[in-house]
DNA sequence: GCATGCCGGGTTAACGTTAACCTTCGGAAT
DNA sequence: ATTCCGAAGGTTAACGTTAACCCGGCATGC
């Protein structure tokens, strides 16, 4: 680490080609009048000054920082990573920088989180899930910027929205095990207070049962999330102890659906014919093991890149003066019948 | 999103709460001196407004942008996503904002990325690897600021370096096969040009088999990272096929490993005893499975958590003035001796 | 009584860039 | 010949914050 050293700025730029600043600056930006013959000089100045132009200084004062930011409960989780590289691709190919905070599945932390992500003024906020503190909705309120809310639908939208239903999800899960015979169904969730998409599924478990005429109190809930996927082999086992009539269980991810299936193989009880699984988020672990489990599959990248397009659109027709009204974008799922069902 | 808004500065909140700028700078940076009552007024006024700081316009004159970028191959594994958790948590503990790009494996692609966000002024940098263009060094080198390389121990290293022995791991894990009575032992990695981390694990295991006496000529190379789970089913064969006298595989991921040993229950291949099976990087998957896979551990978070460890520290000394020395932090690793070997 | 020191706070001038406006000049249109 | 226009580029004044200095007043020590 080399000392302190008096870095070249666009004045020196300007000074050794013999330009004014602005013309450095425009040749830069590229939004400007100069003839090619400036072009070249600049550029090959800055190439000779090894000069590295300062995007803070220039977002200061074109009041357009370049940065988007974006929530997601955890890093460390492939659905939300794989949204991250949707996001990601689409801003590096508009000239926008990813600003990342995760939330911990926790609202509160994404308050803190957010509260510290807006001092950056960033162009635009894509969040997971539609449930926010009250202090979180003002904050981005009152920022003005564009805002997307994914991987759920909430009721009451602070601005665009790209995801879909995590009860319709569960719903066409249930119908896709009635279908294949089963009747007997439990379902296996994580604490319903941090985890709302996980509650959402829940509730569609819920109501799908009712639909069918099947009883529906065949719930375990684990901690909060990210739950271990060891936790799912001994949710299995505390099932089929309580209910041993079972003869599905619907996990909330195939983290724990995974957890189950490898127990059952422990315990040596055949899947799907002692007990059925399912997940969610077509996980490698799910699409790769043995018997291969049956999941809930959705665009996760394909969802971080229109919400980075909802993004970079909404910033565009801003910049062009337009009123921008809320879009909905629905993302499709689906259900892959592999063979645990 | 409503139309653009004249957001409160600093300067409305001096006007309001009747002080100067400087002493809502000061309240607000904790740098300086303020009496109770005014530091309660000033708070009371920010509320009041709802002013929110922009980090960036203070960055540009205070010469601190109070970023730190992180490169990593891919957010979508588990192994550097818990690296970045480590980070992100020593950042925020110090008021620094991650600033994160992923390379996708290729140094070109890390040159690209590096120039773009050292447009943002970073005042660290943490690397992925002790590979990198020379263009790269010389961008990091002109920076001045504090670089950390991780995941690797470089010959000729930029700056700090917080890693382990890819190398010396591979070699680790040969021991324990032969430990354990395994000699015709087969590797399978991915294209060593890309991964430099698993062309060392190769080498590694090259240089084990030697020192053991044993031949070592079992190696297929799969494609560049990530490598596809389901690419560790087809090698396992096609291992088996060539040599079929094999009795372990070594892969280079957990995850190559995960689809090879599922593909050896779909096989009825007894594991370990018709071939045994180890991996890397202890992931979810090669820890819950059946039968548990036999790894090798490093603790990523802790890894990630040194790393921004080194930066804060360096960042502070630089700040006092300090001549910060480069230094090499090893990260620990351990066989993890499970029911595949 | 006076020097000393420090606490609380103000003033000024950057930090590096770009928006907005202005100037010049050559050529096309009238 | 005159007008007009657009291309190329310059000038000025922010953008929102903080470093560096400066100043007054009160307590302390002798």
């Amino acid at each position: 680490m080399p000392g302190r050293v008096k870095r070249p700025t666009i004045k020196d730029v300007a000074r050794e080609a013999g330009v004014s600043m602005m013309t450095v600056s425009r040749v830069l930006t590229k939004k400007g009048r100069a003839s090619q013959d400036t072009i070249d000089k600049v550029l090959r100045t800055i190439e000779e000054l090894g000069y590295v132009p300062d995007l803070n200084a220039g977002a200061l004062s074109s009041r357009n920082s370049g940065f988007i930011a974006v929530l997601v409960p955890s890093v460390d989780n492939s659905n939300f990573a794989q949204s991250v590289r949707g996001i990601t691709d689409v801003l590096n190919d508009n000239g926008l920088q990813i600003l990342l905070g995760s939330t911990d599945f926790s609202v509160e932390r994404e308050e803190t989180v957010l509260e510290t992500i807006l001092k950056r003024r960033p162009d635009g906020v894509i969040l997971t899930g539609g449930n926010h503190t009250a202090r979180s909705r003002r904050m981005l309120e009152n920022a003005g910027i564009a805002v997307v809310e994914t991987w759920d639908l909430p009721a009451d939208p602070i601005d665009h929205v790209v995801g879909f239903s995590n009860v319709a999800v569960s719903h066409a899960m249930v119908d896709h095990l009635h279908e294949r015979g089963y009747r007997r169904i439990g379902f296996i969730g994580s604490s319903s207070d941090s985890d709302t998409r996980g509650a959402d599924r829940e509730r569609g478990y819920s109501e799908a049962l009712k639909k069918h005429g099947l009883e529906h109190h065949r719930v375990i809930r684990l901690g909060a999330p990210p739950v271990p996927v060891e936790q799912g082999g001994e949710a299995i086992v505390e099932m089929l102890r309580r209910w041993p009539e079972t003869d599905a269980a619907m996990f909330v991810s195939d983290r724990t659906a995974f957890g189950a299936l490898m127990e059952c193989h422990r315990c040596s009880w055949p899947v799907p014919d002692r007990v059925a699984i399912a997940g969610f988020g077509n996980f490698d672990m799910a699409r790769n093991c043995h018997p291969r489990i049956t999941t809930t599959a959705i665009d996760c990248y394909e969802m971080g890149r229109f919400a980075a397009e909802r993004i970079v659109d909404a910033r565009a027709r801003a910049a062009a003066g337009e009123r921008v009204k809320p879009e909905i974008t629905m993302i499709p799922y689906r259900i892959l019948g592999r063979q645990t069902t």
